[in-house]
RNA sequence: GGCGGGAUAGCUCAGACGGUUAGAGCGCACGACUCAUAAUCGUGAGGUCGCGGGUUCGAUCCCCGCUCCCGCUACCA
């Protein structure tokens, strides 16, 4: 098989408190899943992301707690990282938007698309907050709505009669973040130019045949209606505009529209540069040494799948695209690529629904909500990985229920699965006490692991498209073939040297069956795969895990922050996608379960704490 | 308001380019087995595929209308 290169870029968490597990349903499963996957195929796999951590609701939360922005991020961004390593997200690079690195590469972009022409100067109207002159969001506005007379109106939205509203609307409109009243003046900013764009990212949006359809949809639905996008703003927490004129105006940064997403491309640079200083190189941008990126970004067979919640869309199908082609030049005015050559667009979209708890999306403000961290305190990762890759919103809303997750635990994974590998260990240790080689092999024996084999295309197809609920049911099938070989050859009742043969040979059989399994399930359970792998004598890594490491700012050595990164070597910390033989003679001791059940005790806690 | 999605067994969800008896898992009933974390295996019961029209030889799947739920509508996946 060819070896592709293939970015996996997952959306970047926000960082102004730790997440829940709408959160990692959204981007972080489902990306890992695909991407171990496609490393275990033999492709050149570059996963990136990062915490996002420029803007209002952060300034604000941090002023309000009396601590400064960096602050407040450098605490979510630790907190965010640790729940993603233990989750055993396989991350290449995660790392952060407030990185001089970061910085550096938003301005690149930003300077070439200006100088290119997409980058538009206009005077727009908007509401300030006059003792500190910033932008004040719609949404940070509140007064009387002009339609039903509610006083709590937001300047965005009526959320009494559900009108949409312009802040200029509101009566007695009035911050809410401090009372004071917002004036509404002139002010400068930069638009990038869609009008001039929309033509080029149409004709490519034509060439995306395989997006899940709701999502094409949508993304060519935007199109009937393009508008130059302001992508800057009055504030002081972000990245500098980098123009003469704007570069030293501290209340003027670049939006979160053409901050985040830039990170993309900014940590698989970072991500390049680190590598060339473990190489012994100096980790410049432009050194030699630190253009392995490339291999991702400017060479057209390279592919790219972006991972997201489905409020991201526009995000990721029209705005980043838009940005790629204005760096490029390939709109209608025309321009050149800057330093960074010409940057594929993305070649996928996969946007996933929400994960609704109660009926509800989950909300901090009204305490609906499962943090992450509060789930890995107490249950064990996979358990959480195996929910969301079977019963996750992929295609359209789905519900997380406390009982569901209790069920979905003891019934499949330590009835289904669990057991399987514990009732195969126990019979293979107390009659061989190693793996036996197989004697003389049954119509049944081989139909069984022509069935295990075959899987490896089945469910392969479904991770590499996405598509892990059907791609785990595809594999708790088998499982549920394993299970049931088991129960018809009765292996206990063969007993005494007449069946010694049939005997080691059925065991035989069990053990690769369960081994094939124990691959074909790694991408969403790596942990627990990885403690089969080692129950039934095997060394070395089948499931890598990621690593959270302390590193120095590539261009600060005053700044300290962690990054996730790891080794996914496949053939020396991951295994291949495909049967491997397992090796008679390997001892198997007594076993241990893998899983851990659920009982009603610690679910009736969990429902109490939710709606405590 | 605009755009979009959903409504299928008690529960969670698949699915059909329109065509004989609509599927899975769980739950439930009964049976088998006992190696295994009271796990496993087999059999069975259970649905007018949201409501009302239309097109058609035939619709749950297409069209129109309606009801209910939900999302997006320029920055909390």
């Amino acid at each position: 098989m060819p070896v592709s290169h293939i970015l996996s870029a997952v959306a970047w968490p926000y960082a102004n408190g730790p997440r829940h597990i709408g959160h990692v349903a959204g981007f972080g499963v489902p990306s890992d899943v695909f991407s171990r996957y496609s490393r275990m195929a033999g492709n050149d796999v570059l996963m990136v992301s990062g915490t996002d951590e420029h803007g209002t609701p952060i300034l604000v939360q941090a002023e309000q707690t009396g601590v400064s922005p960096q602050a407040l991020a450098d605490r979510y961004n630790r907190v965010i990282a640790e729940d993603l390593t233990q989750l055993g997200l396989t991350y290449d690079l995660f790392t952060r938007t407030t990185t001089r690195n970061h910085y550096a590469v938003a301005q690149e972009l930003f300077r070439q698309v200006h100088a290119n022409g997409y980058m538009v100067e206009q005077t727009t109207s908007g509401a300030i907050s006059p003792s500190t002159g910033r932008t004040l969001p719609d949404r940070y506005i509140e007064g009387t709505c002009p339609i039903c007379g509610y006083d709590g109106a937001r300047g965005d939205q009526c959320d009494n009669c559900g009108n949409q509203l312009d802040a200029s609307e509101l009566k007695n409109p009035r911050s809410r973040i401090n009372g004071e009243i917002p004036t509404f003046v002139e002010t400068e900013h930069f638009f990038l130019d869609l009008p001039a764009l929309a033509d080029a990212i149409a004709s490519w949006l034509g060439t995306r045949t395989a997006w899940r359809p709701n999502v094409l949809n949508f993304s060519q639905n935007l199109l009937k209606d393009v508008r130059p996008r302001a992508m800057t703003r009055d504030i002081d927490w972000g990245i500098p505009v980098p123009l003469d004129g704007w570069s030293d105006n501290p209340s003027k940064r670049l939006y979160v529209w053409f901050d985040a997403v830039v990170g993309y491309l900014s940590a698989s640079i970072e991500w390049a540069r680190r590598q060339d200083i473990a190489a012994g190189g100096d980790g410049r941008m432009d050194s030699s040494g630190a253009q392995a990126w490339r291999a991702w970004w400017n060479d057209p067979a390279a592919r790219s799948y972006y991972f997201m919640g489905k409020d991201n869309i526009t995000f990721h199908s029209q705005i980043w695209p838009a940005e790629l082609l204005a760096y490029g030049g390939k709109g209608s005015r025309g321009g050149e690529p800057g330093l960074f050559g010409e940057l594929n667009l993305p070649t996928e979209v996969v946007s996933s629904e929400y994960l609704n708890v109660g009926g509800a999306q989950f909300s901090t403000s009204r305490g609906n909500v499962i943090l992450v961290r509060d789930m890995l305190a107490r249950f064990q990762p996979d358990a959480l990985r195996y929910f969301i890759a079977a019963a996750g919103p992929e295609t359209s809303d789905s519900e997380f229920t406390w009982p569901e997750f209790q069920r979905r635990t003891n019934d499949e994974l330590v009835a289904g699965w669990g057991n399987l590998v514990n009732r195969t260990a126990t019979l293979v240790h107390k009659n061989f006490g190693e793996v036996p080689a197989p004697v003389e092999q049954t119509d049944e024996d081989r139909a069984l692991l022509a069935t295990t084999r075959a899987a490896f295309d089945g469910v392969g197809s479904l991770l590499g498209s996405q598509r892990l609920r059907a791609g785990v049911g595809e594999a708790m099938r088998v499982v549920g073939d394993v299970n049931r070989y088991v129960s018809a050859q009765q292996p206990w009742t063969l007993k005494g040297e007449e069946n010694r043969d049939r005997l080691a040979t059925v065991l035989h059989t069990c053990v690769q069956a369960v081994a094939d399994c124990s691959v074909l399930l790694s991408p969403v359970l790596p942990h627990s795969s990885q403690a089969v792998h080692e129950a039934f004598g095997g060394t070395g890594r089948l499931a890598p895990m990621p690593r959270l490491e302390e590193v120095t700012d590539l261009d600060d050595d005053t700044r300290h922050y962690p990054v996730i990164t790891g080794d996914y070597r496949l053939g020396t910390d991951l295994a291949a996608w495909r049967s491997e033989p397992v090796v008679p003679g390997t001892t198997v001791p007594k076993p241990a379960p893998v899983f851990t059940k659920l009982t009603d005790e610690a679910i009736e806690a969990e429902v109490e704490r939710l709606q405590g």
